[in-house]
RNA sequence: GGGCCUAUAGCUCAGUAGGUUAGAGCGCACGCCUGAUAAGCGUGAGGUCACUGGUUCGAAUCCAGUUAGGCCCA
C-alpha cells in the first residue's frame, strides 16, 4: 500500500521558483492599490519621526547601479525604522537644473540652436528635465522603493525655487555674498562661458616661448648682475596680464651664465630649457632654494608695474623653465595664487578676444593673431630667449570647434571668510561639523579637511536653464543692487509664478516702486543675467523641501550619499544651512563607497564592466539587487559582478525555499487553534525559538547601526544552518509521520509559525518583495495586511534559554561525530540514507545528565533509526555506527523492529499503525 | 602631487581589548536521498591574513614604508 496520502507532506502556493521580474510588479501593484506607504504613514502617525532627507539624483539618463545603490539604502533604512514605529514621511526629489540638460537638449537642436530664444530652450529644457523625472520615478519604484512619488520635490517648482531667493536673502543680509571676477572657459568666438563638459580636448599647434623677465632686485648674496627670470609659455597673448612669477618653494633653481645672458632656470629643467632656447654656452654660478627667492620684483615687458617672484605649489618639473608666469585672469592656478597673494587681475581681453585699451601695444587685435606681434616685440626688447612650435592637447568649444580661452569674468561669490556676528561661515561651519554624526565616523575628518580648505564659493553660471541670480544693476552708475529688500520682492514673484517671470518681466514689474541704487541714487535699473550654480539650489533642499511636506523636520535626521558628496550636497547643504539658520540641516550623514567590478576597479563604459541595475531586475529581480545591497559593506567600494551576482542568486533561493518549507509545513496549521505556549513545547522547538532571538538581537543590533550586511549573513546563516540542516531536517519524521493534531506535531508547527513570522519581518526591509509575497501565503492572500505594516520582531528574553542552547550545542557536537561515522559506513555502500544506521554512544558517566533524559530525543537529533548509550566510557565518547535491525516501515522509513507485527500492516511500525488507522477512521 | 579610505579562502563577510592549529555561509569536489525535488542532507579540499620592515615573549590585529584600488582635489 501507498501510505504518501497518509503523510502530512508539506503544501503550499509559495512557488519555488521566484520569477521575481514578473511577481515583483504585481506586487508593487499591490502596495499602489492599498497605498501601503500611506498605511504605515498612518500606523506611526504621532510617533517620533525619522526623517531621511533624499538627495536629488539629476534628472538626466537612466538610473544605474550607484543610483540604485543608493536608493535602496535609503529605502531599507526607513522600512527599519518604519516597523521599529518612527514616523517617516520620504518624498524623493530631483535636480532638475543646470548645465548638462541645457547641453543635451542645444546638442538636440541642431540647426535650430541660435534661432531659438531662451524662453523657448527653458521649456524644452523643463520637458527634458520632467521626462527623465519620469522615468527615474519609475525606476526607483521598480527596485521596491517606497515613498511619496505622487509628490515629489523638484527643484525647477516655483516653490522650491523661491527658497533658493529666501536663502540667499538671508545671506546677502549677513554680508556673506559679494561679487568679484573670476578667470572661466569663454568662447571667443561664440562669445559665451564654457562649461567643463563642453569642452572638448584636442591637439592643437601653439606657439612655444622662452622669454626673460629681467631682475629688478639682486639676487642673495649677489650684486647686480643684470640677471633674469626665464618663463615658458604657449599663450603668449597672456603675458600682457601678467603680474607674477611662480617657483616652487622646494625647487632648487640655478644662476646661470649663459649665450643668452645671466638667467635663473630651475635645476630639474636646466637641460632641457638650454636646448629649448638654443644656447651655447651654460656655466653656473650659484643656486637657490625657490623659497629663497620669493618676494623679488622682475620688470614686465610692458608695463610700469613689476612682476613679483612668489612661491606655489602648483609649479611642475615637467615641462619649461620652473618658473610659471602667472597672470590670476587667464587661469584657474593663476588665480588662486593671485588670491594667496592678493595680485592684481588685470584683463586686458574683451568678450570677443580682442585686446582693449589695457594692453595698448595691442589693442583691438584678436588675441591668437596678436601673438606674432608680442613676439616680435619681445624680440625687439631682447626678452624673447627662445621661440617654436608645440602640439599638446587644448580644450575647444563644442560648438564652433575654435580654441577656448580662460578669461576672467565678473562673478558672484559666498565668502567663506567673511567675518559676521564674530565668526566667519568657514569657522561656524567646521564648528557645527563636530555636532553631527558621521557615519562611518572618519567622515567628519574628511569633512573638515575640504571646510579647511574650500576657497569662496563661485555660485554664478552664464546659462539659461535654472534659476536666476536675483541682482539689478543700476544703468547710471553701474553699481548693483542686490538687498534683502529686492530679493523678497523677487522672492514673491518666483513663489507665485516661477523663475520664468524673471526673465519675461521687466525690472519695474518685478521691484515695484521705492527702489534707488545705493550708489548714486539713480532708479534705472537692468537685470543680471547670470543663474545660480546648480548645487547652490540642491544645497538648498533643506529649506525648500523640510517645511513644505508633511510631517517632515529641519533638520531631518539623516543626509544617505555617497563619498563624493562631502564636496558636494553635504558641504553645500550645511553652508546653505549655517549661513542662513544657523545650524547644520542633519543631525546624522552616513555614506556609502562607489560600485567597483570584481576587480575592484571603477565601472565604466570604457573598460566594459557596466552592470546595468534594469537589467539585474529584468533578468534577476529587485529583490537580488536589494540583496547585494544589504550583503555589502557599503562603507567602503561595493563590488559588482557576474560572479557576485550568481551567488546572491543561490542564496537568495536558499533562504526563499527555507520560506516554502516552512510555509508548507504550516498548510494546516491555525495559530489561534492550534497554538501550543512555548512553555508547553518540545525541548527541541524551544530551542529554535531560543535561536530565533538570538538571530532578532542580532539583526536588531545591526539595523541600528545600519549594518545591513550584518543581518544578511544572520539571516542566510539562520535559514541555511539552524533551520535548513539542523531544525527542519530533524523535524521532518514528526511532521510527516505524526497524528496531524498531535501534541508533538502542533509544538513544532507553532515554532515554525513564530519562526516564519520573525523572519519574514526581519528580511522585509532588505527584501520588500519575497517577504510580501510570503507573508501574503501564510494568510492565503486575500485581504491580508502587508507586512510593511508589521512591527519588527522584539526579543523575547524569557524565551532566550542560554542553558538550553548549550546543551543542544554538545548534542550538535555529538550529531557531528555521528555524522563522521555514518558518512564512513555510506563510503563503503553499507548504508545510503542515515534512517538506516543504528548509532551506538559509549560515554562517560558524567554525560549522564547531558543524555539521560534526552535518550528518546537522540535518534530525531542524529535522524537515524535507534540509538543505544552506554555509560561506561573511560575519556573519550566513542561512537559505532551499523546498520539498524529491524525492517523499514513503509510508512515512516524508520527501521522497527515492531514492523510485520500487525498481520493486516505487515509494512508499518508501531508508531505508524495508529495514525494510518485513525486517519484511515478521520477519512471513513 | 595632496586629503580621506580599503586590502582576511574562488565569492560575500566575521575576527571582540594584540594570546592555542584564523572562522562562517555560499561556491567547488566527492557521496547520499528521491516525502522541501530545477529542492534537501553529509563529508572533504581551499588562506604566507596584499608586500616589506619595526614594536612585542607573542601581530590578521599596533607603527612606518611599498604596491594595488576607490572617492575628492590639483
Amino acid at each position: 500500500m501507498d501510505y504518501r496520502q497518509t503523510l502530512n507532506l508539506p503544501k503550499t502556493g509559495f512557488a519555488m521558483k521566484a520569477n521575481l521580474s514578473a511577481r515583483e510588479p504585481e506586487i508593487q501593484r499591490f502596495w499602489k492599490e492599498k497605498d501601503i506607504y500611506g498605511k504605515v504613514l498612518e500606523r506611526t502617525r504621532g510617533n517620533q519621526a525619522f526623517i531621511l532627507h533624499d538627495g536629488p539624483p539629476y534628472a538626466n539618463g537612466d538610473i544605474h547601479l550607484g543610483t540604485a545603490l543608493n536608493k535602496i539604502l535609503k529605502d531599507i533604512i526607513i522600512k527599519y525604522k518604519s516597523m521599529r514605529g518612527f514616523h517617516c514621511p520620504y518624498v524623493p526629489g530631483w535636480d532638475c537644473h543646470g548645465q548638462p540638460i541645457e547641453h543635451e537638449v542645444e546638442k538636440r537642436l541642431g540647426e535650430e540652436r541660435g534661432r531659438l530664444d531662451l524662453m523657448e530652450v527653458r521649456r524644452r529644457c523643463r520637458e527634458y528635465a520632467l521626462h527623465y523625472v519620469g522615468r527615474q520615478s519609475e525606476q526607483f519604484q521598480r527596485l521596491g522603493v517606497l515613498g511619496d512619488f505622487e509628490d515629489p520635490y523638484l527643484t525647477l517648482k516655483p516653490a522650491y525655487e523661491a527658497a533658493n531667493v529666501r536663502i540667499l536673502a538671508e545671506l546677502v543680509g549677513r554680508g556673506l555674498v559679494y561679487r568679484s571676477r573670476k578667470p572661466i572657459h569663454w568662447c571667443p568666438r561664440c562669445m559665451t562661458a564654457l562649461a567643463e563638459a563642453e569642452l572638448e580636448y584636442r591637439e592643437k599647434e601653439s606657439p612655444s616661448i622662452y622669454v626673460a623677465f629681467p631682475l629688478l632686485d639682486a639676487l642673495p648674496g649677489r650684486g647686480d648682475e643684470g640677471a633674469a627670470v626665464v618663463i615658458w609659455t604657449t599663450t603668449p597673448w597672456t603675458l600682457p596680464a601678467n603680474v607674477a612669477i611662480a617657483l616652487h618653494p622646494d625647487m632648487e633653481y640655478v644662476l646661470a651664465d649663459t649665450s643668452g645672458g645671466c638667467l635663473l632656470l630651475g635645476r630639474p629643467l636646466l637641460e632641457e630649457a638650454v636646448k629649448g632656447m638654443r644656447l651655447s654656452s651654460c656655466q653656473e654660478l650659484a643656486s637657490y632654494k625657490g623659497s629663497e627667492l620669493k618676494g623679488l620684483r622682475a620688470r614686465h615687458p610692458w608695463r610700469d608695474r613689476a612682476s613679483v617672484l612668489v612661491n606655489s605649489e602648483y609649479v611642475t618639473t615637467g615641462q619649461g623653465t620652473g618658473a610659471v608666469h602667472i597672470a590670476p585672469g587667464h587661469g584657474e592656478e593663476d588665480y588662486y595664487v593671485g588670491l594667496e597673494y592678493d595680485l592684481p587681475m588685470p584683463m586686458p581681453v574683451d568678450d570677443a578676444g580682442r585686446f582693449t585699451g589695457e594692453a595698448p601695444e595691442f589693442e583691438g587685435l584678436f588675441i591668437e593673431d596678436a601673438n606674432e606681434r608680442i613676439l616680435a616685440d619681445l624680440r625687439g626688447r631682447g626678452l624673447l630667449l627662445g621661440s617654436g612650435e608645440l602640439l599638446h592637447p587644448y580644450p575647444h568649444c563644442w560648438r564652433c570647434k575654435g580654441p577656448v580661452i580662460f578669461r576672467a569674468t565678473p562673478q558672484w561669490f559666498i565668502g567663506v571668510d567673511r567675518e559676521y556676528n564674530g565668526s566667519t561661515l568657514r569657522l561656524r561651519c567646521l564648528e557645527a561639523v563636530s555636532g553631527v554624526e558621521w557615519v562611518p565616523s572618519w567622515n567628519i575628518r574628511r569633512m573638515k579637511g575640504m571646510l579647511e580648505t574650500r576657497p569662496d564659493w563661485c555660485i554664478s553660471r552664464q546659462r539659461a536653464w535654472g534659476v536666476p541670480i536675483p541682482a539689478f544693476y543700476c544703468n547710471a552708475c553701474g553699481r548693483e543692487l542686490l538687498t534683502p529688500q529686492s530679493l523678497r520682492k523677487v522672492e514673491e514673484m518666483i513663489g507665485a509664478e516661477g523663475s520664468d517671470a524673471w526673465f519675461l518681466k521687466d525690472v519695474r514689474e518685478i521691484l515695484g516702486e521705492g527702489f534707488s541704487c545705493p550708489g548714486c541714487g539713480g532708479s534705472d535699473f537692468r537685470k543680471e543675467t547670470d543663474i545660480l550654480d546648480v548645487w547652490f539650489e540642491s544645497g538648498v533642499s533643506h529649506e525648500a523641501v523640510l517645511h513644505s511636506w508633511e510631517g517632515l523636520t529641519w533638520p531631518c535626521d539623516m543626509y544617505l550619499e555617497g563619498s563624493d558628496q562631502h564636496r558636494g550636497w553635504f558641504q553645500t547643504s550645511l553652508l546653505t544651512a549655517v549661513g542662513a539658520r544657523d545650524a547644520p540641516p542633519y543631525r546624522s550623514v552616513l555614506t556609502h563607497g562607489f560600485v567597483v567590478d570584481g576587480e575592484g576597479r571603477k565601472m565604466s563604459k570604457s573598460l566594459g564592466n557596466v552592470i546595468s541595475p534594469l537589467d539585474i531586475c529584468d533578468r534577476l529581480g529587485a529583490d537580488i539587487l536589494r540583496l547585494w545591497v544589504a550583503a555589502a559593506d557599503y562603507t567602503v567600494d561595493i563590488p559588482a559582478s557576474q560572479e557576485i551576482f550568481d551567488r546572491l542568486v543561490e542564496a537568495y533561493r536558499r533562504i526563499r525555499n527555507t520560506l516554502r518549507f516552512l510555509l508548507g509545513n504550516l498548510f494546516d496549521y491555525d495559530p489561534e487553534r492550534d497554538a501550543v505556549a512555548p512553555g508547553d513545547m518540545e525541548e527541541i522547538d524551544r530551542w529554535i525559538i531560543s535561536r530565533l532571538q538570538g538571530l532578532v538581537r542580532r539583526c536588531t543590533q545591526a539595523m541600528d547601526r545600519y549594518q545591513l550586511h550584518l543581518v544578511y549573513h544572520a539571516l542566510h546563516n539562520f535559514c541555511a544552518v539552524d533551520l535548513s540542516a539542523l531544525y527542519l531536517d530533524m523535524r521532518k519524521d514528526c511532521l510527516y509521520t505524526f497524528a496531524p493534531r498531535s501534541r508533538q506535531r502542533h509544538s513544532a508547527q507553532a515554532a515554525i509559525y513564530r519562526v516564519f513570522t520573525a523572519i519574514t519581518r526581519l528580511m522585509a526591509p532588505i527584501l520588500c518583495h519575497t517577504a510580501e509575497e510570503a507573508w501574503q501565503a501564510l494568510r492565503g492572500g486575500a485581504g491580508a495586511d502587508s507586512v510593511h505594516l508589521q512591527e519588527w520582531p522584539q526579543v523575547e528574553e524569557d524565551l532566550l534559554d542560554a542553558h538550553l542552547e548549550d546543551r543542544f550545542e554538545q548534542l550538535l557536537q555529538l550529531r557531528e561525530m555521528v555524522t563522521k561515522s555514518i558518512e564512513e559506513l555510506r563510503l563503503a555502500k553499507e548504508i545510503g540514507t542515515s534512517l538506516e544506521a543504528a548509532v551506538d554512544l559509549k560515554v562517560p558517566e558524567h554525560m549522564r545528565g547531558l543524555l539521560g533524559e534526552r535518550e528518546g530525543l537522540l535518534p530525531t537529533i542524529f535522524i537515524v533509526s535507534e540509538v543505544h548509550v552506554d555509560y561506561g566510557g573511560a575519556g573519550e565518547v566513542e561512537v559505532a555506527v551499523r546498520r539498524a535491525a529491524g525492517s523499514k516501515c513503509a510508512r515512516c522509513w524508520n527501521f522497527r523492529a515492531s514492523v510485520g507485527e500487525d498481520p493486516a500492516y505487515p509494512d508499518l511500525c508501531d508508531r505508524c499503525l495508529p495514525v494510518v488507522m485513525e486517519w484511515g477512521g478521520g477519512r471513513g
